[in-house]
DNA sequence: TTGTACGCGTTATCAT
DNA sequence: ATGATAACGCGTACAA
């Protein structure tokens, strides 16, 4: 029982006996219509099953109420159980059900997918795009917003484009994450740094840098791209380098998480030998051994204000260029 | 330097001197246009950085090019550091980037949500529609499908209707699991059971029953969530109810992670008091202290599967009812 | 307040 | 092989 015809604005006006204009502007709650002609209408819309159809509609309006969250894909990273993006999904997702928009989400990863993302974005698919942290200075947020399509960036664009973004304060959250490692005593304190080509890795780097600093401490310094694996190759590589040091602040709860097992292994204990501060507060640093002592921040609640900032941008308002939201160091007992 | 007209089919087709019809043909890669007209529009394409109108092709074509992807949004569950989800929704990205077609995700959690998802879809507004494992016997699948719509599930409706599925099977990795503690001399083995509104939640727990059972053994059941909360409270309840257990299986990993620091806190010893196994295989599973054993579903390819599934059955073919991939039992130090 | 008529950009059906 | 031309379903000036 498949294709039976989709009722079309005719087909309702028919059988409502008025207009195809009348029944559209019942179905788009305009005002100026008869109280009586407005129930028969909406009882043959029902009747029929009507169904707006949405290619029409976007033909004439120009809308297509729809907009893209585009993520960065490694293959590894994006859906482990890193809860960043999750929570950038789920965030727009609900600010978007609210505002009768669909999601479309596009994956970055490869040049093809990047390539894919352009062709669909740029051809104006979509009402907006909300862009997910991305790697080094991508130049297609501000090639979009040239174009006079709305973008949102989630976290600073690294090119310096003047597009509007949402991010926490992570100078600010490493601060206090690295200032309680020193209000607790600890002199010799590293950091396992994020990826140097993503907002987030060099700025939680920066916060490091300038705290030690400030504190006329030794800077002790391991890269690693976010995940456990590279944790924990940097936790090593700073043993190695630095066996004398008594705390560690991880760019990164999963970071975090495989340093305290590798310091374990390394016969350290975690915090009396060495003290150790994740970022992100992903649900499962509350259940690691020790429970790990981390820097919260309110990831659902940045895809929830980029997507607000974006539907507003589409709107035609002006906004801000930026929104930061406040971090908060949630303390367990690693540290 | 906004709104600068897209140019349409009739720009390139005054540009390259042709008419709009040939225009399209070269653009959908038709074979009966001569090769230098062909190039000679190819030209006019990209000098004028055409790119065609969606709604428009898709009102005359009928297709959208895109399918929806449909999770139940439990606020806390889906987005936790589950994997699952996120998995699937990867899965599903990648096969419909190879096929350049659109995802469109929905969060159906809320009664709102639902509604929201049955006018979406049933206004053929995609091409066709993925859940993701639902709650309880919800009818959209199966009325969605009577609409002729294309459906398919992840995971086995509950409802008995006849919708393609694909799903892991669950039986069988329960009972290697369960067999795994038997083999291990374990004999009094209780199981952290699935939500039972769920298919995952129902069989797991079947494939317990069968096994302890065909093996003379007790049952000793608990209901939780999949979340680690639940985990732990029903991990409280068994060692209430029976202090004498040796072994557990749960539904997730999870739950099976809190059930270890449950055990831990009340002083039994893991493997050596009581070994516990989980499943999915998530990558905090390897992590745990100790590491945990547990039953790996190809999470990723599940979500690559069903698409798949989906988009031959968009494109007119018969399918197979249903498409079942198997699960394998990674031993770590848990049990 | 309601209806008429046009146009949105594309594909498909015919001729040629 | 190519070009007119008619849909596709809707919103909206404009007319009544």
């Amino acid at each position: 029982m498949t294709g039976a015809q989709r009722p079309t604005l005719e087909a309702v006006a028919r059988r409502a006996g008025v207009s195809r204009a009348t029944v559209s502007r019942v179905v788009n709650g305009s005002t100026t219509v008869a109280e009586p002609i407005q129930e028969a209408v909406r009882q043959a819309v029902a009747e029929l099953g009507y169904v707006p159809n949405l290619a029409a509609r976007t033909l004439v309006t120009q809308r297509t109420d729809s907009i893209a969250l585009v993520m960065p894909e490694e293959a590894t990273r994006v859906f482990s159980d890193d809860q960043v993006f999750p929570g950038i999904i789920r965030g727009a997702a609900q600010e978007l059900e609210a505002a009768d928009k669909q999601l479309v989400l596009m994956l970055a990863g490869s040049p093809a997918g990047h390539e894919r993302v352009e062709r669909y974005t740029t051809g104006r698919h979509v009402d907006g795009v909300l862009f997910a942290s991305l790697h080094g200075a991508d130049p297609l947020p501000a090639k979009l917003a040239a174009l006079g399509i709305p973008v949102v960036c989630s976290g600073r664009p690294l090119d310096g484009a003047d597009i509007p973004y949402v991010d926490v304060d992570q100078v600010a959250g490493v601060t206090r994450a690295v200032r309680h490692l020193i209000d607790g005593g600890r002199r010799r304190i590293a950091t396992i740094a994020g990826p140097q080509d993503m907002v987030a890795g060099i700025e939680r780097l920066t916060g490091y840098r300038e705290t030690v600093t400030a504190a006329g401490l030794p800077e002790m310094v391991a890269v690693g791209d976010f995940t456990r694996e590279s944790g924990a190759a940097a936790m090593r590589e700073l043993l190695a380098d630095h066996p004398d040091l008594d705390a560690v602040f991880a760019a990164s709860d999963l970071m975090a998480h495989a340093a305290m097992r590798t310091l374990r292994e390394a016969g350290r204990r975690v915090p009396d030998d060495v003290a150790v501060i994740g970022f992100d507060d992903i649900e499962t640093a509350a259940y690691t051994d020790p429970p790990l002592t981390t820097v919260r921040q309110p990831i659902v609640e940045l895809g929830r204000q980029g997507t607000r900032l974006l539907l507003r941008l589409a709107a035609g308002e002006d906004v801000e260029p930026a929104l930061i939201l406040p971090t908060e160091l949630i303390i367990r007992e690693s540290a």
